[in-house]
DNA sequence: AGCACGCCGACT
DNA sequence: GTCGGCGTGCTC
């Protein structure tokens, strides 16, 4: 018997199947999908079996496995065929794939340490030494009563003084028993259910399962998805089958998993960033062993290795959170969409704003479109305000219209709550010198320093690079600097002068960077300590505040205005998202849109919550552009230290990419990336457009392999990128 | 990736 | 003479 192995090395010459023997004490324990040890050249290292044969057909030595390395952990045939996908999809290592799919304590690689946590329970080794016990020493009257409690149940080691336990052990009355201990431990009687809407029921009823279908449940903020969500996935429970259901990062997770453990107690695992290392090793144990019925997570729980899987759910579908951003650059989507058609069951993406693409395919048919268009209970959907900033830098109003300053006081007088979103963090933008012009830079990246006040620090937004900041200029030595641009931090300030008293918390990267800063702001605030909450793009989702009545945008064009096909499709998903924050009860909700471009397209359609026309106007500028989902997109980036070298080798891709792709295919470029530096590497970028193209993927993999062996230069493909 | 082998220069 | 610099080749 041999095994076919993949080694732990990320490397593409080390990308390819190296076949080891299996030694007969192993040739029954041995799967395909188990971590082993293995000699290789002048070394010993870890690999996955893939595949496991008889026969082969071989000129070179083979050699033995060493030993298998975990026996627990065994990839299922259907993640080892996920992975498969992933390599060729996104062109990373087959390995890539693989430690992609598994949390940091399992990866194949060195030694797995210990995660393991036991609870010792002690139990009574003999029932009839135990009563002969008890008679012959009547006197011994803590034992005793320990010795009695223990006839009718174990107890944990912890709860026994010591001198008593080791009486007890000495006497041969008992016995420590090991049983694992979970960090996560739900322990929910009481399971609580909703009834559903009549609308919700009628989506309820559209889906199928035991068949491949994709759905896009279209449904607005507000409308009750999660409760849908939850009752697909008590159906499918109940035909004896599992479930993902996949939420966007930050924030959202923890409330999401609150809900579903709710409704399903302790058939739920959570899998999502936060977890420490141990917490992530167990929730993965806990999937893997079958103890778990349901796994609510983030981008990476989409390979959570539940078993007999009935239906995967996707729920705010359009979050660019589903997009991994370093290698492999892959979508859940995708995944989700190959594991549904593995199973042979339905696939849900939910969101109020549906990305185009999956809007696109529901108009198409393919994928099959479900509505929720009215919100639960009394709430209603908040009327919407656009302000001309333009008029209001006349009146001098740099940060607030006379508008959003009336209507804060108005909510804070009515002991209402406010929501303001300003997507920049930060204090000023920029720091520039009013004497000689010097303008703070970062020297890795080719982008201005960001001044954070709370810190006295000028941070770079790209590659974390910071230093103090002087009181002079560091050029001319004058103290002439000046704050240019607004940030989070800044409002803060601005807010506090602007109504004295005021109670505000702030929610960006910098107030939520320790672990459970998130959780604690959103319950304070719900909790009303604060009178407003402002912050960065992480309070736009999902969020249930029911007091909130305002919901202002400091402004609307910072999202706008980045250079990016998507960036109407984000802004409209941003501002229609932060609009669902106001209003979620009997109080009506307000929304307060400020912008320098009050006849932008996008906003109107903010304005009259006009997803459909929206919609219906962004394809047409995608077809006019030929941009997704009209065409595919990939984007190339040739990256290295010198600018010349770096440009002569871009053009060289272009070439070797239009001799060999087909010729309806487009290829632009290179031109300089949107951050032409970054962490002191220039970066060039082609972009392919293409409708149908058989030979991309060879001829990318081809490109790919050429770039081993460019020196200085190396290569970034990215199949359908978010962003260009 | 990580190690051995091999072929050159500057040193106790 | 030899120690060690890194360029090249190989890994079941």
């Amino acid at each position: 018997m041999y095994a076919k192995v993949i080694i732990e090395y990320p490397v593409k010459s080390l990308n390819k199947i190296f076949i080891y023997k299996i030694p007969k004490d192993l040739e029954l324990e041995i799967k395909i999908g188990m971590k082993v040890y293995v000699p290789f050249n002048h070394k010993e290292v870890f690999g996955i079996v893939i595949d496991i044969t008889k026969e082969i057909t071989n000129e070179f030595e083979i050699k033995e496995i060493i030993r298998i390395e975990n026996k627990e952990l065994v990839l299922s045939k259907e993640l080892l065929d996920v992975g498969k996908y992933l390599a060729d999809s996104t062109l990373c290592n087959l390995i890539t794939a693989y430690q992609t799919m598994l949390p940091s304590s399992l990866k194949i690689k060195k030694q797995t340490s210990n995660y393991d946590l036991y609870d010792e329970y002690i139990v009574i080794k003999d029932i009839k030494i135990a009563q002969e016990y008890i008679k012959k020493y009547p006197n011994r009257k803590k034992q005793i009563l320990i010795i009695e409690k223990l006839l009718s149940d174990k107890i944990n080691k912890k709860e026994i003084n010591s001198n008593i336990l080791k009486a007890l052990k000495e006497n041969g009355l008992i016995e420590i028993e090991k049983e694992k201990r979970y960090r996560i431990n739900i322990n929910n009687k009481n399971i609580i259910k909703k009834e559903l809407t009549e609308e919700q029921l009628k989506v309820y009823d559209q889906v199928e399962f035991n068949k491949y279908q994709t759905y896009l449940l279209y449904g607005i903020t507000g409308s009750g998805k999660t409760e849908v969500y939850i009752k697909w996935i008590e159906k499918v429970i109940n035909m004896g089958k599992t479930a993902i259901m996949l939420v966007p990062e930050i924030g959202l997770t923890t409330q999401i998993a609150i809900r579903f453990y709710e409704a399903f107690g302790s058939d739920v695992a959570i899998l999502h960033s936060s977890l420490s290392p141990g917490e992530r090793y167990d929730e993965y144990l806990k999937i893997m062993a079958g103890k778990v019925k349901i796994v609510v997570g983030t981008r990476s729980a989409i390979f959570a290795p539940l078993k007999n899987i009935g239906i995967i759910i996707i729920d705010e579908e359009d979050s660019n959170s589903y997009k991994q951003d370093n290698t492999p650059k892959y979508h859940a989507r995708d995944i989700a969409i190959y594991r549904s058609q593995y199973n042979n069951i339905p696939l849900v993406l939910g969101s109020a704003t549906p990305s185009l693409e999956s809007f696109a395919r529901a108009f198409k048919n393919v994928y099959k479109l479900l509505k929720l268009t009215k919100r639960v209970g009394e709430a209603k959907i908040p009327k919407i305000h656009i302000v001309n900033m333009e008029e209001e830098i006349k009146k001098r109003n740099t940060i607030f219209s006379d508008l959003l300053q009336e209507k804060i006081k108005e909510k804070l007088l009515k002991q209402e709550q406010i929501i303001l979103l300003l997507n920049r963090r930060g204090f000023a933008t920029f720091i520039t010198c009013s004497n000689c012009g010097y303008t703070y830079k970062c020297p890795n990246c080719d982008i201005t320093l960001t001044y954070h006040k709370s810190t006295n620090n000028l941070i770079c937004h790209y590659c974390g690079y910071q230093i103090k900041k002087a009181n002079r200029c560091p050029k001319c030595q004058e103290e002439s600097l000046n704050y240019y641009g607004l940030g989070t931090e800044k409002l803060e300030e601005k807010i506090k002068e602007l109504s004295p008293g005021i109670r505000v918390v702030r929610m960006d990267q910098d107030t939520t960077r320790n672990k459970g800063m998130h959780e604690k702001i959103i319950k304070e605030f719900k909790e009303h300590k604060y009178d407003l909450l402002l912050g960065t793009q992480m309070i736009s989702k999902g969020l249930d505040f029911p007091k909130v009545s305002l919901v202002g945008v400091i402004n609307a064009d910072t999202t706008l205005n980045i250079p990016d096909y998507r960036s109407s499709e984000n802004t409209f998903a941003l501002l229609n998202q932060v609009a669902g924050r106001a209003g979620r009860s009997d109080i009506l909700g307000e929304v307060i849109i400020q912008t320098y471009n009050p006849d932008n397209f996008c906003l109107k359609c903010v304005k009259e919550n006009n997803y459909n026309a929206f919609y219906l106007q962004e394809m047409f500028f995608r077809k006019k552009l030929k941009y997704p989902p009209y065409y595919y997109l990939v984007s190339i980036k040739i990256i290295g230290k010198d600018y010349e070298k770096t440009l002569e080798n871009a053009k060289k891709a272009k070439y070797y990419l239009s001799k060999n792709l087909s010729k309806e295919t487009i290829i632009l470029g290179p031109t300089t990336a949107a951050i032409l530096k970054y962490k002191n590497e220039y970066r060039m970028q082609i972009i392919i457009k293409y409708k149908y193209d058989d030979k991309l993927i060879k001829v990318l993999k081809e490109l790919d392999s050429l770039f081993i062996s460019i020196k200085d230069n190396y290569i970034d493909i990215d199949l359908n990128p978010l962003q260009i």
